[in-house]
DNA sequence: AGCGTTCACTGAACGATGTTCATAAACTAA
DNA sequence: TTAGTTTATGAACATCGTTCAGTGAACGCT
């Protein structure tokens, strides 16, 4: 499985300096905002030309896009340390929780991933692996819950997921652009929601 | 009532010019999207050099701002209409369908609404008078579930209201970011997830 | 070792952006 | 008519993403 033992000092350094760069818009974007993150400010932080950038990405939207795919894996980390619940309802609620505080833990990386124009239209939808990862979390749940058949019969897992994702989102995103109408914190916001959604979608069991 | 019989041709005209401006920036959101909207691309639409447009309007922020807030009205105008539904159920998901074409239909005039940063801050908080009351039709239709007595008893209007413009703000927000992923049309969505929620929170009557 | 080639990088520039300012024209009020 | 306010302009400033002709230094080869 050894690739390449001696990654050429060329190619070692050149790898190098794409990490220098991402880690230098990162701690922008997380510092100042997405919309600081100029080749400039970037060129800037790590010690370069601005021109220099564009012998290791393409574009800004280059860098953005990577940056994106970055935080689309630090999401699917934290969704997957919130799928080691056991029982898949609880799971369901972790996973919620996880998504809601990352997006309030950092919300520039939220809009980067789910917000911004011409971006996000990948992250999802196959093309992204980490995002196609954290999707199959989600549908995990509801396909357990199927499976030991505590689901009502019409309901279909993945639909179910796509529902809670777009609950989710629809959460976090509102929080951040409108937090003033989302008086409601977002977890209470969050907890009845997702009772009244599975409340409605759950088989009705006389305590057992 | 006569606030001012004759309205100064001074001021006709420079209200004549603002709507002008407005005018043809809504075109040029409308036609080219929100990106378009430069400040010299609208004087040019308008006959005017961009400089002009500052004796009539602050900043392009305040024009985006003037432009969400017709877009707010105008989305405030489809819920009212779909709100002449009598029955509080069907008119929830008649709002819910009327949202979602909005969102569908005014791509643009809804990122500018609710995605774009430091603008939606102010949309529904209160501030905004079309925002409040297109919240309130939403809560109006729960309120009247509730008062006839079809509600679960721990359930509350508002809290429901503002559920289902999360979940709506859910579905139009992810398609329009992340069309690959909702591959569901947005009207299936909501009706399951409509179904789903309304299931959860509904008093069960055996069929009456 | 020396030579030629490739590579990483820079400085200056281009077009475009939002915004400001001095200036000129036009309209209003006396 | 004259004085003054309003409206519009053209040129400019700073900043943005991006491109391109050069400049060394590092590399591969003989």
């Amino acid at each position: 499985m050894s690739d390449n033992e001696s990654p050429s000092p060329r190619l070692r350094r050149k790898e190098d300096a794409r990490a220098h760069i991402l880690q230098a818009a990162r701690r922008i974007v997380l510092d100042e905002g997405f919309a600081a993150l100029t080749m400039r400010r970037i060129a800037a932080e790590v010690g370069y030309s601005p021109a220099a950038l564009y012998l290791h990405f393409e574009s800004r939207e280059a860098i953005a896009r990577e940056l994106g795919g970055a935080g689309m894996r630090s999401l699917h980390g934290r969704l997957a340390r919130a799928a080691e619940t056991v029982d898949p309802l609880a799971r369901i609620s972790a996973l919620g929780a996880a998504y809601v505080a990352f997006a309030r833990e950092e919300p520039e990386t939220y809009r980067l991933i789910f917000m911004e124009p011409g971006f996000a239209a990948s992250a999802l939808g196959g093309e992204d692996e980490a995002g196609a990862a954290a999707f199959a979390l989600l549908a995990g749940a509801f396909a357990e819950l199927a499976a030991a058949g505590r689901l009502r019969a019409a309901a279909d897992p993945a639909a179910l997921a796509t529902g809670l994702w777009v609950l989710l989102h629809g959460i976090a995103s509102l929080k951040m652009t409108c937090s003033a109408f989302l008086a409601t914190p977002e977890e209470p916001l969050l907890a009845s929601m997702l009772d009244s959604l599975l409340n409605g979608v759950l088989r009705r069991v006389d305590q057992p």
